[in-house]
DNA sequence: ATATTCTTGACTAAATCCATCAGGAATATA
DNA sequence: TATATTCCTGATGGATTTAGTCAAGAATAT
């Protein structure tokens, strides 16, 4: 598993958009963005193309053009940006297949898949939207409020 | 943040020794170890070297030597293990220090603490223990109980 | 037309990982 | 005491990956 300085600056970028928007601007450009954000503008480009293959931003070009989110902020989520622009975020020494001791399972693996399931709910139940507004994952809200009222 | 391959053999051995004293064997070389897990021996020599100095794990030298856990196993926790070989398992791009944009947080800063603190509690609240007898962890454990006689 | 902005792909320096290896120190046993 | 065994330490290096740059081209607004 490696969480690089590409995925965060992912998240920052497309944060940033989210902000944005809130204050009624519809298209950022990159350079804006990249100033605001401290990072550097063509490794910015590299990452926006990634995300717009993955249909989390749409962009336009030409003057007044730029990025945008594709879907409304609380639609995007954050392990959605990740997994767009990172190699490898599994935690397993196999990618799953169960092959990390000879052919079989190493005696950690069910552990790792544990691990892979723990973090991928925490990134999948975080929105743009939570994120921006301070606010705890919808699925964690569930539980609390479960024993709150239990 | 970076879970690399030394942290995940870190963690196989340290299981393999668990099981082992399960079975009443106290010493185990580093040559068995790696060939049971599929480890190359002299980088688990490495490893081994950082987990006893963050006393995981003792050792003695010379014929019938070897490795064995410094603590029961259901008292070493798996974040131990990882914080004792791995060099960056923090998220934040500023490694805590809130300086990730200029001199100050980024937007996502306090969502990357939650983060760390989210697989912080995971990895510390899984023991040797648990993993072996493919338990969950305590914490866990104990919220089920909660929602479930509520 | 022209300036602007995204689009794509190639390229590179530095860092890091994943080991390997050699020589030394401690210990059990005969 | 001699010897084999096992850990201990530090140096070293190739391969991979990351983090970032750069240039040329395509689309669009004015």
């Amino acid at each position: 598993m490696n969480l690089t300085t590409k995925g965060k600056y992912a998240v920052t970028a497309v944060l940033d958009l989210a902000i944005q928007e809130q204050a009624d601007v519809s298209y950022s450009k990159i350079s804006e963005v990249a100033k605001r954000q401290s990072i550097p503008a063509p490794y910015l480009e590299q990452i926006f193309s990634s995300l717009r293959k993955a249909e989390i931003l749409s962009a336009t070009r030409g003057p007044k053009g730029g990025f945008k989110l594709s879907r409304p902020k609380d639609k995007i989520m954050i392990g959605e940006i990740i997994n767009a622009v990172e190699r490898n975020m599994d935690a397993t020494q196999c990618s799953g297949e169960g092959i990390c001791n000879g052919g079989s399972k190493c005696i950690a693996h069910n552990f790792w898949m544990d691990f892979n399931d723990n973090v991928n709910e925490f990134l999948m139940t975080k929105s743009l939207d939570d994120v921006i507004s301070q606010r705890r994952g919808s699925v964690q809200l569930k539980n609390e409020v479960l024993i709150a009222t239990g």
